[in-house]
DNA sequence: TCTTGAACCTGTAGTGACTACAGCCCGTAT
DNA sequence: ATACGGGCTGTAGTCACTACAGGTTCAAGA
């Protein structure tokens, strides 16, 4: 798995395959600024060293955690300083971790509701649905809307 | 406060204020066919009625649940058929529950990784950045992505 | 009645993080 | 030599809004 052989440059989407990161989506960081550009062939094809594989790798493991790309465009610069700032990087993780948190909340919300509402359902043979009823009566609880930066689940 | 004389018509953005509802976010809903075009005065104002209202506050309601607005959709059809289809609703709410247990498992594992880089990180003092050498490093466990449609919490 | 100014109107563009496609070009294997 | 699978660029679409520009209407006060 680890590479022991010299890697000059990875063709031929190599480098979406190693990754398992779609090629559009490299493209798309790239053009965004997320990632540097590569070198380029003669005829004008992309040629990625393993330095760009390691910068591509922190972004897609950021996104498993949810960071948003602004987000990840600040760790990305906070990591290439050369004392680290571990303060601004913590600081960076602490507020997202509570944005998360935030979410796990609302979905626990929106999960028991739901969970009750199928429960009352049952086989579906009611003649009142009662998820149709509750939408159109009871005022569901509402929680204050936290206007959080995106940073989503990776599924989404 | 409470509505105990007639309401014949809702103007000045009366419906948004008495919904909350983002007035731009109720003409949005129009567009897209999601609530019916209220008649208009001579000037061209929309003049909304009380079935309008409840109409709104359903997909509010259903929108705090996490729903898509093409789930929505389906469930204001089934609202209106004669005999209500409460076993096509709820299975439109038991895949959503699945949905939103979904993202609430990733938004776990998420949370766990980052409590811990947090933790880690301390005040951060460290001479290597534990959430750097984390991103930089670990492959983070990835969870299979679930290709599920949209339907987000309401904070996002 | 007239004026003011807030709220309405339409239509378009922007958000985030991609994804998909059209139309072309390159590179390798046969 | 040629086929064809992949790369290339650029644009448009996704979802659920939100923000704005540029114009019109309405209700209240003078």
């Amino acid at each position: 798995m680890s590479g022991h052989a010299a890697v000059k440059s990875l063709q031929r989407g190599e480098l979406a395959e190693r990754t398992g990161c779609n090629i559009e989506t490299v493209r798309y960081y790239e053009k965004i600024g997320l990632l540097p550009e590569p070198p380029r062939t003669s005829g004008g094809h992309r040629a990625y060293s393993s330095t760009h594989e390691r910068r591509l790798r922190f972004v897609m493991r950021a996104r498993e955690l949810g960071f948003s790309l602004e987000e990840i465009r600040e760790l990305l610069r906070l990591a290439e300083e050369r004392d680290r700032p571990c303060a601004e990087a913590s600081t960076v993780a602490a507020t997202h971790l509570q944005d998360v948190r935030t979410k796990i909340a609302d979905l626990k919300r929106m999960e028991g509701v739901l969970k009750n509402v199928v429960v009352q359902c049952g086989d579906g043979t009611q003649p009142e649905c009662p998820l149709i009823e509750t939408l159109f009566r009871e005022p569901t609880a509402r929680s204050a809307k936290p206007r959080t930066k995106s940073a989503r689940s990776p599924g989404d």
